[in-house]
DNA sequence: CTTTTTTCCTATTTTACCACAAGGAAAATA
DNA sequence: TATTTTCCTTGTGGTAAAATAGGAAAAAAG
């Protein structure tokens, strides 16, 4: 599995706020029923997304969340990254990696190059506006 | 990660024994040196590639193992799913589960299902053949 | 028939991450 | 001051990855 609860719940969280803010802040409560998931879990997820500058936080009565950004500037890759790390498809793709000794004869290496471009372009292709 | 070290190790494997088997087998043994891939677990991956009819299999002195169709037969998304199971990109596009309650309401869920598709799409344009 | 080479089989270990749950502290508003 | 919310720390049960260990069974060579 690529993308695990952390980054479809983020994105689910988000799309959930982006539709629902109207001047104020949605509750995390109120998201979290709406969309079934676990208060208590959620909360991690949320203050991930919150630490990366993505949401705006107010606690209190009438706090939650808001969006910090309009949606159209939220790219889908950068939510998921953000939760999930770099989504590279393998290992030895992974930034900051020592190179792989057998790199210059590995014949599968292009393979996965290759699939990584095409994931990455195909999340690229996405923002919140278009969820 | 999506692919894990057995999907890897596999592909490996296989492209391996294809450039070395003649005629004869290629004995487990050579590859693993050949590839700096530990031996005993190398042994699992590889048996699961045999018990799949992918490999042929022969024990004892001037055994091993070669392919048991050409190469060009070999879809490298097959390959992979035997090693990984399905390659869906998140749970809720497993097969044989039970269809998510909030399917038609879901705003990802067509995100998912294009990330699906075009990971697919991807891996079913190589075979053994092109590596 | 014995030795060597190879695959086959079962079990265990270590490490890490996933998906939560619990309980409260701190801030903000009414 | 009471209530609502986020923030912070800690624990927990489950599962999977990536091996490692030790041998049994088959096949060929001597």
């Amino acid at each position: 599995m690529m993308i695990s609860t952390k980054g479809r719940y983020a994105l689910r969280f988000l799309v959930d706020v982006a539709a629902n803010q109207g001047e104020g802040f949605v509750p995390l409560k109120d998201t979290a029923r709406r969309q079934g998931i676990s208060e208590k879990y959620l909360e991690i997820v949320v203050k991930e997304l919150a630490r990366g500058g993505l949401l705006e936080a107010q606690r209190g009565k009438g706090g939650g969340y808001r969006l910090a950004r309009p949606p159209e500037e939220y790219r889908v890759r950068d939510i998921l990254e953000r939760m999930e790390g770099p989504l590279v498809p393998v290992a030895c793709l992974e930034p900051g990696r020592a190179a792989c000794p057998r790199k210059d004869a590995c014949r599968t290496l292009p393979l996965w190059q290759g699939l990584d471009r095409v994931i990455s372009d195909y999340l690229d292709r996405f923002t919140l506006a278009d969820l």
